[in-house]
DNA sequence: TGTACATCAGTGAACGCGCGTTCACTGATGTAC
DNA sequence: TGTACATCAGTGAACGCGCGTTCACTGATGTAC
């Protein structure tokens, strides 16, 4: 039976390996930046020789640029699936704010790796982050093209928009992981958080709906 | 004459050689996380032994602290000085935008270093920033409030909105820098930065005016 | 002003340690017939 | 199904290297009289 059905025993062990060598530096990297953490550190935590690593990542820059791909690629689906409501401002922001709560409950290491590597030490990783988020920007702008409140609006302002909400989504993750790991469970903190994000987002939103009361 | 008018030989000599460390780090971390740069490696670039750096400070993480403080303090001085200004929003706005334009310029590698380091490896080092964003949002909230258009607001919503302009300001250094180490003399690029800053910083001013419309 | 003693910024040798990378290897998995 | 050979993920020894920190020191600066 060697069919392709199945990816064959060595290649899944392999993934397998891989996918804890992903697993462990994320672990390591709530307490240090990548470019302090050390090969053999990775492969001790996972508990392979360290020249195993070899087999998978060139150097801890790639395996940066994997978790980059890895940690985005969620928040990524779930703000698209926000964007694609047919709702009204008020409700599309309390989604928003609702979904990047979660996936920082969900993913605090994700979230921490991003902000910190997003201006690190590792140019391969700042590229690969400033790359996800310009895509990033690039969808948020072309659902808020098709939205009515754009009409009359140049590419370059609904592009300036996008960036600013993208902007404060991830600082709005960073606020919030910044009050989960302040305490333990300070659901005082962390609703006021939201209460600020929210506020924040509206007063884009209202920025936006009087834009051309103001500037023409 | 063992008079208090000058400092001593002596003390003028160690400061001198504090300062030098310091510059000789914060040219180091233009190219790489405060965490994974060695103590060795700083002194090495001043031409001390390596035993000097203990004279000065107990560890690197001290030595960040410091460089926040001297990283921030020019900043603070200028923009407090925009904030004071008696002007309508565009002007405040191009004042603004402008303050943070030559200060990335004229300070690059301090820009740098903080947004490097705000969600860096080292604990102390984030603490210290946060502390100084901190300070720096309350001032701007205290010269918002006093603004006529301020009227009606609680301190909550004022706050919120300082919290808003000084990620703001944080953001645009950093895109001004991103730009600066893109390519050498872009200046299209860099001006297309300052005209998005300009006009995120207005569409929040926008919403600042209408807020109440909106919201009651 | 001169002398005797105290201070302390910077030195240089020494230490043990963990690092990244190389290399030839092993043995289970895969493949051809 | 069985056999003979190829592949290749993970091994383990070895290397040279720079690291942070300790310690007793030196000699210029500071101070008391």
């Amino acid at each position: 039976m060697s069919h392709s059905e199945t990816v064959g025993v060595r290649q899944a062990q392999k993934q397998r390996t891989r996918q804890a060598l992903l697993d462990a530096a994320l672990g390591l990297l709530e307490e240090q930046s990548l470019s302090s953490m050390g090969l053999r550190e990775v492969t001790r935590a996972v508990g392979v020789a360290p020249t195993a690593f070899y087999r998978h990542f060139r150097d801890l820059g790639e395996l940066g640029v994997a978790l980059v791909q890895e940690s985005l690629a969620s928040l990524h689906a779930t703000v698209r699936a926000v964007l694609a409501e047919q709702a009204g401002a008020e409700e599309r922001i309390d989604h928003t704010v609702a979904v990047v709560e979660r996936y920082v409950r969900e993913h605090p290491a994700h979230v921490r790796f991003i902000a910190r590597e997003r201006h690190g030490g590792v140019r391969a990783v700042r590229q690969a982050i400033a790359g996800e988020l310009d895509r990033f920007a690039t969808e948020v702008a072309a659902a808020l093209k098709v939205q009515p409140v754009s009409v009359g609006w140049s590419d370059e302002d609904v592009r300036m928009l996008a960036e600013l909400y993208v902007d404060r989504l991830v600082m709005t993750a960073s606020a919030f992981l910044d009050v989960s790991d302040g305490e333990g469970e300070d659901s005082e903190r962390w609703r006021a958080v939201a209460r600020t994000a929210r506020r924040q987002l509206r007063l884009i939103s209202v920025g936006r709906r009087h834009w051309h009361d103001a500037v023409s």
